[in-house]
Order: structure tokens, then C-alpha cells, then sequence
RNA sequence: GGAGAGGUGGCAGAGUGGUUGAAUGCGGCGGUCUUGAAAACCGUUGAGGGUUCACGCCCUCCGGGGGUUCGAAUCCCUCCCUCUCCGCCA
């Protein structure tokens, strides 16, 4: 959420970076109901500072033994005039909030102003040694690959839960679980953050908090007999963590990792897109977050999209960073890289890590603070998370890279200790 | 799921209708004393909002929401959470 004494300052500004997401809101609606709001609250608190006087003198006449029934009978007139004030400030206040909480974050100006995907700008590109985008070798894509080696199962995941439930079989299954731990101990390890094993259900502040709602409802699951959200990202719970909270700059960074399984419903995406593990409802996922003072988040941004790319070098799978423009920005977001693995059946990048910076965008909405040594105002702090990363797209260009000329996957080294056997045939 | 107890400032813990944003203790910060430190003593110590160039002034907040009252931490309703006991259970 945008604070609305910087739209109140600089609406143009704010319209400008709105129109530059592809977003709309009504900025004049929301300046004007800030005014009514406002004066709402003077009147109100004239009458209030009123009633308090003249209670805290009630007692002292009585005990005199003044007839103050008068007094009371107009106190009493203040009182609902306060009471009706009030209820016109909720309402006020609702719709004001209806307005705000729909407003994107604003875009960080090194941000490129763009429409679409196509405008997105390609930062690096990195490949293991010896690779080449060899288009006359005839691979097999994942699907084919998980059929034939028997380690991923589609129609059995479609039977017991619907399409775009994957299941994952024998060595299948232990690479994935291999991967996720590999992923952790890295960042354990490497990269100092602290896991965090969250919870795989959330609450609705919870969810407000980080941004999915209210503007994302529709790609939430929602389990309505306890008021649950199962989360989409990991991002969620672990943000949350601190809601509410003031911490000590001491503290700061805070820096954490954590592995969830993540439920997507993906509305409205069908077809070709969708096949096997490009779009799916539930996929696993190693998320990093972090929290930081605002003058160092754009060094922790380039620093979590380095954690990601890690992975990547370790595993030894093609890659390559991409800068969002305006257009493609996510709603929180104020800047944001995406990691794409190179596909070669597919023969195109998939986004298999997303990486942003949503300064203090979540930090207000989930009143995540900190203090300053010897500052007495708390400040909100900044948010950043990033995939490290994605099993689902992940894998994709795992099996396909890794496949042998003979149809079997050469276990990439770094996860050989995790899984056990060296091949899958 | 049933029965009971409870949720107050960083922590502990008073407070059951009237200047209580809240006693007291601990902790934190500043000071006196000291070569320095400890002890002792004195002072200070929450957040949000409105208004103001500013000093300041005002309003709100004692788990969340609503209500009674001139006035609520204190009474009523409702929801949430924690603890104890019983039941059920991976």
C-alpha cells in the first residue's frame, strides 16, 4: 500500500506509475474522500476533547451538590454526535480503503517503462561450458521423458485431484526431494539465511499483508468453513512472520529461507501453456525473504538474485536474468528480475525464479517496523523475496538438459549425494 | 468436541465505573557519585492519527469488534487466542 500523504503530494506521480503497470485507479476519488476524511476527523475531535473536559468535571460538581442535570442531558447530545461523526469516518474510510488497497506499488525508476513481456529487458545470460542451443538434437520434453522413465504421472495426478496436480514417482520423487534440499542447504550454508518451515495455510490478514489480497482473490484457493487461504508462495506465511511487529535495527537483516508447497488456482489459463509442468495448481518451492533497512534494498535485491543464480551455476542448467519492465511488474513489486531456465524441447525460457523488491509497499500494509538506534519513530522496513527457486519449471530443464542421447537423466553431481544413484533409466 | 481459567506498557504484575496512558518491580536510556565500573540516588522510557512553519495542542488505543453510560481497562454482547482437565486423533 501507498502512503497516502505521498499520493496526497504527488498525484500525478502516482498516476503516471499507475498507468505505466496497466493498472487503474481513481486518484482524484481517493484525494477527495482524504479530505472528507479528514475533516471528519477535526469535527469529531473538537466534540471529543469537549466531552472529556466536561466528564472529568462531572464528579467535582457533583460532589458540590450542583444540579448539573442539564449539563448531562447536553453531554449526552455530544455523545451521539460523536457516535454519528464516527460511524460517517468508518464509512468514509471504507471506501477510501477500498480505493488504496487497489493501487499498485510504484515502479523504482531504474525500472524500464514498458507494456508487455517483449519489452522486458534480458540483464545476462549464463551457461555451463560446452553448451550450445543445439537445435539439430533431437530431445524429448519432460512429459515424454517422465513417461517413459516412469517418474512423473499426469493422468494419476488428474484422477486423484484434477489436472495440473502433478505426481511424482520413484527416483522422480526422490530427485524432487532432492532438489528442495539441495536448494536449503545451500542457502543454508552459502548464503547465511535462516529456515523457516511455515505454515501451509494463512490467515486473511495474512494474505492482505503481502498484497494477494484483496486484488487476488480469484487466483486464490479458499477454504471458506475456517477462513483459510492455502498459500501461493511461501512468501506469504514468512512475511507475516513479523506483522505487526517493531524490530530492532539490530536485528536487520532479517534473512530467511524456507521451503513450502505452493496452491495456485491459475483461473483462465488453459491450452498449451498449461501442459505438464509449465502451469500447474500445487508445486514446491525454496523461497527467500528478506527483511532491510530501506537504504540497502536495491544491494539486497542484486545480492537474492545472485542466491538464485547459484543454484543455477551449481546445477549446471542455462540461464539467463531478466528486468521487468513497468508493464509486466507485479502488483507489490517495485523492481523485479526473473530467472529463466533454457528449455530445449520446449526450445524457450521458463521462468523457474522471480525476484523483487517491494520496498515498503508490504511493510505498510503488514505494519513490519523498525527502530533506528537512538531514533525514537519507528520506520517501515523493506521487503524482498525471491524464488531459489521453483521445483516445477525447475525440473523441466533439469530432465530435459540432463537427458543422455539414449533417453536416460545423468543426475546433475551436486544432487548425487542427495539422491543416492547417479542415473535414471 | 466438552468443562474451567485467563488475555493490561519490553517483561513481570496491580487496578472492577470518574483527571488511569495506566500503581509497583525488573529491564532500557540519561544524569549525580567514581580514576573507571558496580552499588546507591534522581530523572526518563509505547504506538497511531489530526492540527501547526515550528514549539505545542488535541484525539484514539489495556486481545479484536460492537454496545450501555455524561464518563469504561473496569459493566454487557460477540469473536479470536493462550493455559489446565476430559474426550477424540496422525
Amino acid at each position: 500500500m501507498l502512503d497516502i500523504k505521498f499520493i496526497r503530494e504527488n498525484p500525478e506521480l502516482v498516476k503516471q506509475a499507475i498507468a505505466n503497470k496497466n493498472e487503474k485507479a481513481d486518484i482524484d476519488k481517493l484525494l477527495e474522500l482524504d479530505e472528507q476524511r479528514r475533516k471528519i476527523i477535526v469535527e469529531a475531535e473538537e466534540l471529543k476533547a469537549k466531552k472529556n473536559k466536561v466528564s472529568a468535571q462531572i464528579p467535582q460538581l457533583k460532589k458540590a451538590g450542583e444540579d448539573i442535570s442539564g449539563l448531562l442531558a447536553e453531554m449526552k447530545q455530544v455523545s451521539d454526535e460523536v457516535t454519528a461523526l464516527d460511524k460517517k469516518l468508518r464509512e468514509v474510510e471504507e471506501e477510501l480503503n477500498q480505493i488504496l488497497y487497489f493501487i499498485p506499488n510504484m515502479p523504482h525508476e531504474s525500472v524500464p517503462v514498458g507494456k508487455t513481456a517483449d519489452d522486458n529487458v534480458v540483464v545476462r545470460e549464463w551457461a555451463p561450458e560446452g553448451f550450445s542451443f543445439d537445435e539439430d538434437k533431437k530431445f524429448l520434453n519432460h512429459i515424454e521423458l517422465g513417461k517413459k522413465l516412469n517418474i512423473l504421472d499426469f493422468e494419476r495426478g488428474a484422477k486423484v485431484s484434477g489436472s495440473g496436480f502433478p505426481v511424482y514417482i520413484g527416483k522422480g520423487a526422490t530427485l524432487e526431494r532432492a532438489l528442495i534440499n539441495f536448494m536449503l542447504d545451500y542457502h543454508l550454508n552459502e548464503h547465511n539465511y535462516t529456515e523457516v518451515f511455515p505454515p501451509f495455510l494463512v490467515n486473511k490478514e495474512s494474505m492482505r499483508g503481502t498484497g494477494q489480497l484483496p486484488k487476488m482473490a480469484e487466483d486464490m484457493y479458499y477454504i471458506e468453513k475456517d477462513e483459510l487461504y492455502p498459500i501461493p508462495t511461501a512468501e506469504v506465511p514468512i512475511t507475516n512472520l513479523h506483522r505487526n511487529e517493531i524490530l530492532n535495527e539490530s536485528e536487520l537483516p532479517k534473512q530467511y529461507v524456507g521451503y513450502s508447497a505452493c496452491f495456485r488456482r491459475e483461473a483462465g489459463s488453459y491450452g498449451k501453456e498449461a501442459r505438464g509442468f509449465l502451469r500447474v495448481h500445487q508445486f514446491n518451492k525454496v523461497e527467500m525473504v528478506k527483511m532491510v533497512k530501506p537504504e540497502t534494498s536495491y544491494d539486497e535485491l542484486e545480492k537474492i538474485v545472485n542466491d538464485a543464480e547459484d543454484i543455477l551455476k551449481a546445477l549446471k542448467i542455462p540461464y539467463r536474468v531478466l528486468l521487468l519492465c513497468t508493464g509486466d511488474l507485479s502488483f507489490a513489486a517495485a523492481k523485479c528480475y526473473d530467472l529463466e531456465t533454457w528449455s530445449p524441447a520446449e526450445n524457450k525460457w521458463l521462468e523457474a525464479s522471480s525476484c523483487s523488491n517491494f520496498e515498503d509497499f508490504q511493510a505498510r500494509r503488514a505494519k513490519i517496523r523498525f527502530k533506528r538506534e537512538g531514533e525514537k519513530k519507528p520506520e517501515f522496513v523493506h521487503t524482498l523475496n525471491g524464488s531459489g527457486l521453483a521445483t516445477s519449471r525447475l525440473m523441466v530443464s533439469l530432465l530435459e538438459n540432463y537427458q543422455t542421447g539414449d533417453g536416460k537423466i545423468q543426475v546433475p553431481e551436486v544432487l548425487q549425494r542427495y539422491t543416492g544413484f547417479q542415473t535414471i533409466e
